[in-house]
DNA sequence: AAGACGAAAGTGGTTGA
DNA sequence: TCAACAACTTTCGTCTT
């Protein structure tokens, strides 16, 4: 019944975008990839990504769906805890007596044992609520302004839950475990973003980020592979509005970077930049070092070095770099 | 004048004793 | 815990287009 409910709605928003066909502006093929997990509509005729930062139209609470079976959610856990608090303002006494001092029958007694216990859980449960509205509401702040799509989103919400758990946001700001659960969510899906893109957008300075993010992967023991340079360009290529053929020959570069073994202990994101800027002239669409270092989030000087080294190392002559 | 280049000193993170 | 270390950044002067 939920099922049918679901999938009522997937219909309707497929027919809202696919009905109409969707034109590339560039290249006018009308052939449209719509990339759902990175939330971007890519031209399949050329590469251009002809929007981003689309808007989800998703519910909010699917996010926490996941979890809703195994854990006690948000939704449907104070509620009840809270009728069980309800008229008991005050602490239960841990003394078995009544107002008049005297013994509690053993019925009773197993009935205010019982009432206590709820009542320390509630405590429990209602502050570790008050940090999770408070951390889900940065998230969905922070999410949608980096433009980060829903599947992320919930991966990020159920990596907070369980830092929550591990005790891991103790004394550290919500802000920034919010932040290293998301940057860390993009990282394990392979859409990574730049560290300092993340800090940008919170109120969380790159050091504090980084610190939160490395302690999420130790006490969670999440491995997560480096970055991949690859997983950079076709951001980056759309930023610089770069033609696909640059970006299928940046791909290459990088390929063959790493199997000369450049790639090595270098920052994925210089080499991605520097790759882009090879085959940006390459195939004559030259961009400076200066453009792309800054959408790169890195130094010309960086660009300039992993520049250098490609070219040496794959022997690319100034004649083919035109 | 803008972009590219390279040297030198500084920074933050990792590693190994 | 501390020092050595590699990668990256900042800064700045010079060369090239």
């Amino acid at each position: 019944m939920d099922r049918t409910g679901s999938t009522e709605r997937k219909k309707d928003t497929g027919a809202d975008s696919l009905s109409e066909p969707i034109e590339c502006s560039e290249c006018h093929s009308t052939s449209v990839i719509e990339d759902l997990a990175r939330g971007e509509r890519v031209c399949g005729g050329c590469g251009l990504v002809l929007s981003d930062h689309r808007i989800d139209t998703g519910a909010e609470w699917r996010a926490f769906s996941a979890e809703e079976s195994d854990s006690r959610s948000r939704v449907g856990a104070p509620v009840r805890y809270t009728v069980h608090d309800k008229g008991l303002s005050t602490v239960i006494d841990w003394r078995d007596r009544d107002t008049s001092g005297r013994k509690l029958s053993p019925t009773r007694r197993s009935e205010i044992y019982r009432l206590r216990k709820w009542q320390i859980r509630s405590r429990v449960h209602s502050s570790m609520d008050r940090n999770l509205a408070q951390a889900m509401s940065e998230l969905e702040r922070l999410s949608s302004q980096l433009g980060i799509p829903g599947p992320i989103r919930e991966l990020a919400a159920l990596l907070y839950r369980k830092s929550i758990i591990k005790k891991l946001v103790r004394g550290r700001s919500i802000e920034a475990m919010v932040a290293a659960t998301l940057y860390a969510a993009c990282r394990i899906r392979q859409k990574p973003r730049p560290l300092d893109e993340v800090a940008d957008s919170s109120r969380v300075d790159r050091k504090k980020l980084g610190q939160c993010y490395r302690l999420l992967l130790r006490s969670l023991a999440i491995k997560i592979p480096l970055s991949n340079p690859i997983d950079y360009i076709s951001r980056f290529a759309s930023e610089l509005e770069l033609s696909s053929p640059v970006q299928l020959r940046t791909v290459e570069i990088l390929h063959q970077s790493r199997t000369m073994g450049l790639t090595i202990g270098r920052d994925p994101l210089g080499l991605a930049a520097a790759a882009i800027y090879v085959a940006s002239i390459m195939l004559d669409e030259r961009r400076t070092q200066r453009e792309i270092a800054e959408v790169a989030r890195v130094t010309e000087v960086t660009v300039r070095n992993r520049y250098k080294e490609i070219v040496k190392k794959l022997g690319i002559d100034s004649m083919s770099l035109g």
